[in-house]
DNA sequence: TAAATAATTTAGATTCGCCTAAATTTTTAT
DNA sequence: ATAAAAATTTAGGCGAATCTAAATTATTTA
């Protein structure tokens, strides 16, 4: 299939898959923004992958990835989802702190090592910030999952996953308040004075988070 | 202390390190032999090493590593023999097929990801080709051992290393005749004619063994 | 010791990945 | 529909890491 690609080429096809979620068509400026870049970087890059096939990309037209590009972008992501697990259920990581080093450890080439990774975690569905891990033949579990703001009261939902899970800030207030993924939760009231609302949560606890906070909550 | 260094920076101090273990100031020739690249990419890097302190290097004279070069390249073979240990112990790999994927990930950058690994696997002192593993502050536990060629007849000895063990014919073989590191093994008999000689080990096994074989053999 | 040979370095290129500044194209606003 | 603003690309350059070919230095051999 596609010879050798480097870490550079890896980061930004991963990166337009991402950013794919929300627009099927990519601009160079939200490509440059996402990686910590420049424009005219990226502009270049585009070119180099273009030619490998990896993507479709025509001048001032935006990009958006080609069929072996969002093989090559899931695979990554396998990866990277798959190390994460592995740092926090056997080297006891905290959720906050996988993230960079699993930007590096999605890089390793190795098919095999990433197939016998899975098997020892158990084929595990979901990483540990609740995002589904791809399966070997790279299907993806999609979810569907609404934020916590909208989840309508007294209707018990799970906790399925927590965005901004690189902020140790977050991690504190959470770990503070017993939350995390499969934690079942019902929105007890919410008041409309600053979106605040009233949640009993698995352990039979009842307390009142903030706006901010439902934010970053997402549930099924 | 020094600031980012890359991975081909990191694998010329992995193989200058190396290289000093037989005569303590390597040559440019040596070092483009065992990176398999030309003597002048050497020279090129070698200045821009010397540049970081993490040598010595004078034109012409040859290249040795400085204190700091030391460290850092104890730091990767640490890395290195405890990702293979984990390779074998955790995830089944044999030990012919480990060395390329830890050349990939003894470059991954995390110090709390190694300390946490190492008591993961339970501060293992051989990697498992016999090699020692070097500890949370660079001290090697350098074990004398003799090729099992040198060993005296009906002195009892364990096996400590295996060289070449890259190969997976050699460990086709050592499998077949169920020798492995901390197999222990008597010899019994040298035959001059062809080198060969006839050995016991653990299990009440005699038989004959080549040249070729005691020679990848290491014991103490 | 002088010539031949081997080892090493220098010179000059190339590719990748990135940058700044300038030019061009597209989009938005008047 | 123009002009202004924003987005994007091009031009030109740089450092890392590699290469080949040529020059230089060191070592060996006659
Ligand atoms: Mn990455
Ligand atoms: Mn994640
Ligand atoms: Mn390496
Ligand atoms: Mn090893």
């Amino acid at each position: 299939m596609t010879e050798h690609l480097s870490t550079a080429e890896e980061n930004y096809i991963k990166s337009i898959y991402h950013l794919q979620q929300s627009e099927s068509v990519v601009s160079t400026n939200e490509v440059a923004a996402r990686l910590n870049t420049k424009a005219a970087s990226v502009t270049d890059m585009l070119k180099r992958l273009n030619s490998k096939q990896v993507i479709h990309y025509e001048k001032y037209k935006g990009v958006s990835l080609s069929i072996e590009g969002e093989k090559i972008a899931i695979d990554i992501i396998r990866k990277h989802r798959l190390w994460e697990y592995f740092l926090v259920e056997k080297l006891q990581f905290k959720w906050d702190e996988v993230h960079e080093i699993a930007e590096e450890l999605e890089h390793i080439s190795s098919k095999q090592l990433v197939e016998r990774l899975d098997n020892y975690l158990g084929y595990p569905k979901f990483d540990p910030h609740g995002d589904p891990i791809p399966d070997s033949k790279g299907h993806i579990q999609f979810q569907e999952q609404i934020s916590l703001t909208d989840l309508t009261i007294e209707k018990p939902a799970t906790v399925s996953a927590v965005v901004g899970s690189q902020s140790s800030e977050l991690l504190e207030l959470l770990t503070h308040k017993n939350i995390g993924i499969g934690t079942r939760i019902v929105i007890k009231r919410k008041f409309s004075y600053d979106n605040s609302m009233e949640i009993e949560t698995n352990d039979n606890c009842t307390f009142t988070i903030s706006k901010e906070l439902a934010m970053a909550l997402f549930v099924r």
